[in-house]
RNA sequence: GCCCCCAUAGCUCAGGGGAUAGAGCGUCUGCCUCCGGAGCAGAAGGCCGAAGGUUCGAAUCCUUCUGGGGGCACCA
């Protein structure tokens, strides 16, 4: 008996009984009241209300013109011959709270367990192509604070989307082209020449170590002409920063399906001539979005409520950045992806308007076809970092400081929208304070019972769900069951955070029941089948836990 | 000026219209001869920024205001 088989029975009961008052009242109404999908069965904060409760009695109330705790008890009668049902009982101004039988509650365990890493997984998603990108930092320096709290969000988001049955690829738009690249190459070759950094270069130290890797790889080129040195330099330098990013975000356990050269928008066709940018410029205007004006190519994107129209080609022939993002946007619906998520700073946020825009401008929905999720930014004792002031502290510092599993754990446990300080102090000198550990033990925990289990000789060759009575235990149970639910609602909302938060509370109530409940015989107890069915519920959590963990990108550590 | 986000315990933060608003850290009191005390039990600590509104019911939805953060380009 699992919350959604409640509900399907619920809501038979309650149709049920609207007929019934309708028909008592003589109405001649026949439009069904209430939606399957209305019917929703929450877990009560308070342990004292049962293991699930309905608020449709009150919901039906008015329409129906009745009083709620009288139709709720109506409801109640039936509900509670269920099978799996111990008890339904009315409270507050109207609430159902159901109680189930501890057998029908227990057998969850089992599930788990036989359903082991796939525990969670739902089809929610089923059918939708999505294309997530996230990060896409210009290659011109390392990653820092920033960046790293969406590469852990959108990682997460993408493990989510996949869990809930979305054909998915998350995508890292590598912005190397244009004149941020110029001046990376600019300020590296002055670097390496002893040079001080160019006026509106970058600086920092890491550019000169770029400098020095580049003048190993490629030992000419101080004497190369200037062009050509710049050239080299830029493109060195590229590959090395590129090839540290890649690596920094795999240390991180951010996995990319896709890493996309914005270049590759501006490569001509072999066989046209014609760039991807340039075809989507055509594009746009062939759907009656472009005006040329002052010598610019325009895009009317206030008619898709921008504030102002957009310039899509300069008029001194040169692209802006936003031709590349229509190309980059209508390549990934060619590629088959109808769903475009993209995972932004708030400091972009002044984008989302024009990008909303070119989905529209090139035919789709903005509504359906483009999602822009705007994160709030990072900060570190209230100072923000910049790589252009120099002052950065690279994700591979922090994870120095923190460890993977801590710092992905602390960035991933808060919504994207919410505001987040980081006290480098306090979590370098109190790493235990991470609420990571909390799970992480609760983890550790179960495999050591499980361990000592083997050793005592109970193992799960039997299973009596009917035997997990223990107020600990139903508490447990019915947490696990929520495990799926948890998933599709955080692929649902693009909050994977929803996930931290919900093992937290499955470790601590697996730390409750194991103060209570045993699952190893005390002294010359023998062995007995509650201790194997708890064994079960071990294991089972920490399934639950593990699965969570991985969803975060977080390690599930068997000893600590 | 216009737009976006935020405001909840001392601190960092959760809380999809539901019952007595929660967690971690910090403070205080208990609990290890037996499955890991990185834990558990309990205490203290809140006009949920303010005022209106919608609703049977609002921390949650709407409006206004206050206070913080971020953003406005033929830059990338």
């Amino acid at each position: 008996m699992n919350p959604d088989q409640l509900a399907d029975q619920l809501y038979a009961i309650v149709t049920g009984v609207v007929d019934r008052r309708r028909a008592a009242n003589g109405t001649t109404e026949s439009q069904p009241l209430i939606a399957r999908d209305d019917i929703r069965l929450d877990r009560p904060r308070n342990r004292d209300h049962g293991d699930w409760a309905s608020n449709v009695a009150m919901r039906l109330a008015k329409p129906l013109g009745a009083n709620p705790r009288e139709l709720a008890e109506e409801i109640a009668l039936e509900a509670a011959r269920l099978d799996g049902v111990a008890a339904a009982e009315v409270a507050g101004p109207g609430f159902i709270n159901f109680r189930l039988d501890a057998a029908a509650a227990g057998a969850l365990a089992k599930t788990i367990v036989d359903a082991g890493e796939t525990y969670g997984q739902n089809v929610t998603l089923a059918g939708a192509t999505i294309n997530l990108e996230f990060v896409s930092a210009n290659p011109t320096g390392p990653l820092h604070i920033g960046h790293t709290r969406w590469a852990a969000l959108g990682d997460s988001i993408a493990r989510v989307l996949k869990a809930s049955g979305a054909s998915l690829a998350s995508e890292y738009y590598i912005n190397d082209a244009g004149s941020q690249m110029e001046l990376f190459g600019t300020s590296v070759l002055a670097a390496a020449k002893g040079e001080p950094t160019p006026e509106g270069g970058y600086p920092g130290q890491y550019i000169a170590d770029l400098a020095t890797a580049v003048l190993e790889r490629v030992p000419g080129l101080l004497s190369l002409p200037d062009d050509e040195a710049l050239s080299v330099a830029g493109e060195q330098a590229y590959e090395l920063q590129l090839a540290e990013i890649r690596q920094a975000l795999k240390d991180f356990n951010v996995e990319f399906d896709v890493w996309f050269s914005e270049r590759s928008l501006h490569k001509p066709d072999p066989q046209t001539g014609e760039s991807l940018v340039d075809a989507a410029v055509g594009r746009l205007r062939a759907q009656g979005h472009v005006f040329d004006e002052d010598g610019a190519v325009w895009v009317r994107t206030t008619d898709f409520g921008d504030d102002k129209d957009r310039v899509i080609r300069r008029s001194n022939g040169v692209y802006t950045y936003f031709a590349s993002d229509a190309a980059y946007y209508l390549n990934k619906t060619d590629r088959g992806f109808q769903h475009k998520i993209y995972l932004l700073g708030a400091d972009h946020h002044g984008y989302v308007h024009r990008l909303r825009a070119l989905a529209g401008a090139a035919g789709d929905d903005p509504d359906r076809d483009i999602e822009v999720l705007i994160g709030q930014l990072v900060s570190i004792n209230g100072a923000k970092l910049s790589k252009r002031a120099g002052n950065i502290i690279e994700l591979t510092d922090l994870q120095t400081w923190l460890g993977t599993d801590a710092l992905r754990y602390s960035l991933g446990r808060s919504p994207a929208d919410s505001p987040l300080t980081l006290d480098p102090e306090l979590l370098r000198s109190h790493s235990n304070d991470n609420p990571v550990y909390y799970v992480q033990y609760a983890h550790a925990r179960t495999r050591s019972v499980a361990r000592n289990a083997e050793t005592a000789g109970v193992t799960r060759s039997a299973f009596a769900p009917e035997l997990l009575t223990h107020e600990s235990e139903s508490a447990l149970l019915g947490a696990l069951q929520e495990f799926p639910r948890i998933v599709a609602l955080a692929a649902e909302l693009r909050e994977p955070h929803r996930i931290a938060r919900y093992i937290e509370e499955v470790a601590g109530l697996y730390h409750k029941w194991y103060d209570t409940c045993r699952v190893i015989p005390l002294g010359d107890e023998p062995i007995s089948d509650l201790h194997r069915t708890r064994l079960w519920l071990n294991d089972a959590t920490g399934q639950v836990i593990r699965n969570g963990l991985a969803l975060l990108g977080v390690s599930a550590p068997d000893r600590m």
